[in-house]
DNA sequence: CATGGGATTGACT
DNA sequence: GTCAATCCCATGC
């Protein structure tokens, strides 16, 4: 399985970050689109990468498409994928999938149940991967995939397909943070429901 | 070596 | 609306 390559990410971040929405990210049995992203990079505070190259940031100066997983609160895994070329800190934060395939599983690792295993996506299924640290549950990923190629895999991004190819994206301010609060870098599937709250 | 603060979530008032 | 859980690591003494 080939995902996408270096140099779909070795661009301006906040280009990455929109033309994300609709691609797919892949780990073991489960599937989602992507329908929320936010983008971080070294020259504003918010970004990990603004303090500058320490253990903890040499992934996001590394190549471009490689994967960033980092703990947060204590509890979460968070998935980014690294951008702009090797030696910029730049990333863009996956925070939210529409599940394809893999239901039963992710709901299993969630710990949530699913009322008729196998059918279509239904009301609850909206939250197996409505959040960052919810999708790295449901998926499983976890710090172990750290530096990991998202091209290569285990952890795989494709680009866009099928009802995909083109979707309506809003844009927002970041979720989360208290530094650089302001700045417009979220960037959602418009009307999906599995955007994490609050929806843009 | 000690401390403090998160790119969150779920449970509870 | 509030709040605790819990771990990595940057920072400062």
């Amino acid at each position: 399985m080939t995902g996408l390559g270096p140099e779909f990410y070795a661009r301006p971040v906040l280009e990455v970050a929109r033309e994300l929405i609709g691609c797919t990210v892949a780990y073991g049995d489960a599937r989602g689109a992507i329908v929320e992203t936010e983008a971080y990079h070294e020259r504003e505070p918010a970004c990990h990468a603004h303090v500058g190259l320490t253990p903890r940031t040499s992934v996001l100066f590394g190549p471009p498409g490689r994967a960033y997983v980092y703990r947060s609160y204590g509890i979460h895994a968070l998935l980014n994928a690294v951008c702009e070329p090797e030696g910029v800190g730049a990333a863009v934060l996956i925070r939210a999938l529409e599940p394809l395939a893999g239901l039963d599983a992710m709901a299993a690792r969630r710990g949530l149940s699913r009322e008729q295993p196998g059918d279509g996506v239904r009301g609850e299924d909206f939250q197996l991967c409505s959040g960052p640290g919810k999708l790295t549950q449901a998926l499983g990923v976890s710090l172990e995939q750290n530096a990991t190629d998202l091209a290569a895999g285990p952890v795989v991004i494709s680009r866009r397909a099928g009802s995909w190819l083109e979707p309506a994206i809003v844009a927002g301010t970041r979720i989360g943070i208290t530094r650089a609060a302001e700045l417009p870098w979220r960037f959602c599937a418009a009307g999906n429901r599995n955007v994490s709250r609050p929806r843009p």
